[in-house]
DNA sequence: GTAGGGTTAG
């Protein structure tokens, strides 16, 4: 027994020769010993080195702080010199985040970055990933996948990371065979093909390539999910319109966050649905999760499409209870003056702009297109005029919204010279949106051969719009050859959108032209198209929202309506109103034509109105089209007549009815 | 290292 221990103890000590060596040496650390005590002691090795090692990691710890901390390239370059001074010239760890820092300050990669990995002898998979990953957001990706080759090459294995890189780049460039390719070669290199942060960023390159399907497979056959991996589903579903499946999904999320629920929320909002965006915030809130400024943006814009007041209110003190008011919040504040302009409260849109703290190209053309909306163009030039100003610059939004105040007011030559300096001076390069502003410009202001002529010579091809806006003119002032022109391509361009044809078929109507009216209406049943019924909303003062389709006589007070809708006509008519006729695009007798007129929605609205909220207040229409030229003159008069404040939204902006004129200037 | 965002025209 005693043999065999020491002979363990024997075993044991040739094992080990720092075991052996600490016979020899004090065991007491460094730092406990008095400076007289140190030269009696003899320190083990073992113990200096673990104290250098430690107290390297500290040093570089602290570096990598000061890098994180370094605002720009002589900070870093100041850094990087003291680490060659100092024998750190190769120290991985501290030069990956050398590396990070100089592309975060967008240093290009093969200046600086370049020229500091090069000095390193047997760079890591981290330094190389930050390789990787710089010429992945710099491009180009081409070199990204060369550095990848040449750490393959030198021995180095990747690390998740690596991959991570690699899908971001081929994302960001929309290269999907590429990134199939680096898919492949991530199952063929084996266990990283299941690391979540690589699955998730190859859901992402797919999403982004517009292969909605393979990011779907990816998602379906990982091991591990969490909720990024769900919510980049979520939001590519919301993206394409697919709102079903993207509710599909969010309903089997086990843990929703709020970056979750809030891409269902915006969802919602931008396809159009603002129903179910304001119940699925209403979900969120009972589900206890916290509410930010992105989801306070998709909810508003939510409340901007109801177009309501009530809602308006609504949505703004949830905004100022979750601390993100519009006078601090910028995005916020954009999107509220947004709301207020859509909702008709022009006042309340340009409060908010004015007690904005902050204010960025969203405020300004935001506000800008609020007053073009409700026919104030000089209030929107001059608030252009104010941004030119301030640092902001304009950008193609802010252009749409002075062009549309120009176009609407009237204003051809400014809005010409306005078109003119876009790009010589704001590097704005005209889209067709913006053709589709001049030709409006153009066409209202009667010069239909001159707007023929700019969507006949301008450079990029003229999409759906432009031909639209020449059509729109032509109604306006009765040309129905041009319209004729105009038409043709739209039934190309857009073969089943049915306004098209109505248009068209009520320009004819309004010439006369019958023959060319059956052409139009046999091709539109050819079509299997149907006219889309003309609909107005009107809020009482209670808030609830009534209403109307042309034609209807089914509402509970139809009585009360139709005789509110005569006496108004008979007062109408004694203060010098008269139907317009042409309005009514039906080959029958005049009569009968007053009769259809007197029957348009927003006539039985305001009617409705007139009987149900009180004399002072505004009356507020909504329509889902255009309101037509006979109807506008009709609201004219009964603002004049009531003596009430009529503001009516149609499909394309505001008018503004008050004592017997309208805000659009008869433009519109 | 990965996810959610605002204004647009006929």
């Amino acid at each position: 027994m005693c043999i065999s221990q020491s002979r363990a103890q024997r075993q044991e000590g040739s094992d080990s020769p720092m075991q052996n060596l600490s016979r020899k040496f004090s065991t007491v650390p460094i730092h406990k010993l008095l400076p007289s005590q140190l030269h009696q002691h003899r320190p083990h090795p073992a113990e200096i080195f673990s104290e250098f090692q430690q107290r390297r990691k500290l040093l570089e710890h602290k570096l990598v702080a000061v890098l994180d901390g370094c605002a720009g390239l002589r900070q870093v370059k100041a850094v990087h010199g003291h680490l060659l001074l100092h024998g750190l010239g190769q120290c991985c760890y501290v030069l990956t985040k050398l590396i990070r820092t100089l592309t975060k300050l967008d240093v290009p990669m093969d200046a600086y970055p370049l020229l500091v990995f090069r000095q390193i002898k047997y760079p890591n998979p981290f330094l190389w990933t930050a390789m990787i990953r710089g010429y992945s957001i710099q491009g180009p990706v081409s070199e990204s996948l060369n550095f990848y080759t040449c750490m393959r090459k030198s021995g180095v294995g990747p690390v998740s990371f690596t991959f991570s890189a690699l899908f971001k780049a081929c994302g960001d460039v929309l290269d999907v065979n590429l990134g199939r390719q680096i898919h492949a070669h991530t199952i063929l290199v084996g266990g990283f093909v299941a690391d979540l942060y690589v699955g998730n960023t190859m859901i992402d390159m797919y999403v982004k390539c517009g292969f909605l399907e393979c990011g779907r497979k990816v998602f379906d056959e990982m091991p591990e999910r969490d909720v990024v991996s769900w919510t980049e589903l979520i939001v590519a579903y919301t993206k394409v319109g697919d709102m079903e499946s993207a509710r599909e999904l969010f309903e089997g999320l086990p843990a929703k966050d709020m970056v979750a629920w809030t891409a269902m929320v915006n969802g919602y909002a931008q396809n159009a649905h603002p129903r179910e965006a304001l119940d699925c915030f209403e979900r969120m809130q009972c589900a206890g999760v916290g509410t930010d400024e992105i989801t306070l943006a998709g909810l508003i814009s939510a409340c901007a499409q109801l177009g309501a007041s009530k809602y308006a209110n609504w949505v703004r003190d949830i905004a100022e209870k979750s601390g993100f008011g519009p006078t601090e919040n910028v995005l916020v504040g954009s999107a509220l003056i947004d709301m207020y302009s859509k909702c008709g409260s022009l006042d309340n849109a340009f409060k908010v702009f004015q007690g904005m703290k902050e204010r960025n190209v969203f405020s300004y053309s935001s506000m800008i297109l609020g007053f073009a909306m409700h026919g104030r163009a000089s209030a929107a030039i001059e608030l252009f005029h104010e941004m030119l100003t301030t640092e902001i610059r304009p950008n193609k939004v802010t252009f749409i919204g002075v062009l549309t105040a120009c176009s609407h007011a009237g204003m051809v030559d400014q809005g010409r010279q306005l078109f003119a300096t876009m790009e010589k001076y704001y590097d704005v390069v005209p889209t067709a949106d913006h053709y589709t502003c001049m030709v409006d410009l153009l066409g209202r202001a009667g010069r239909l051969e001159e707007a023929l002529d700019l969507v006949e010579t301008m450079p990029i091809d003229a999409h759906g719009g432009v031909w639209g806006a020449l059509l729109g003119a032509c109604r306006t002032h009765g040309n129905p050859d041009i319209a004729q022109i105009a038409a043709n391509h739209l039934f190309e361009l857009e073969p089943d959108s049915i306004g098209n044809y109505v248009v068209l078929s009520n320009i004819y109507a309004s010439a006369g032209r019958w023959d060319e009216v059956s052409r139009v209406r046999k091709l539109m049943r050819e079509k299997g198209l149907k006219k889309k019924p003309a609909y107005s909303w009107v809020e009482t003062k209670k808030g609830v929202i009534h209403e109307f389709c042309a034609g209807e006589t089914t509402h509970p007070e139809y009585t009360e309506i139709k005789k509110t809708l005569e006496d108004l006509l008979d007062r109408l008519l004694a203060n010098g109103y008269q139907p317009n006729l042409d309005s009514a695009a039906y080959a029958v007798g005049d009569d009968e034509k007053t009769r259809i007129l007197m029957s348009h929605s927003e006539k039985l609205a305001l009617a409705y109105a007139l009987l149900s909220t009180d004399s002072v207040s505004t009356i507020k229409i909504m329509k889902n089209i255009r309101i037509c030229e006979d109807c506008h003159s009709f609201m004219c008069g009964a603002s004049q007549v009531t003596g009430r404040e009529i503001v009516v939204r149609d499909n394309m902006r505001f008018h503004h009815f008050h004592n017997g004129t309208c805000s659009c200037g008869n433009f519109w």
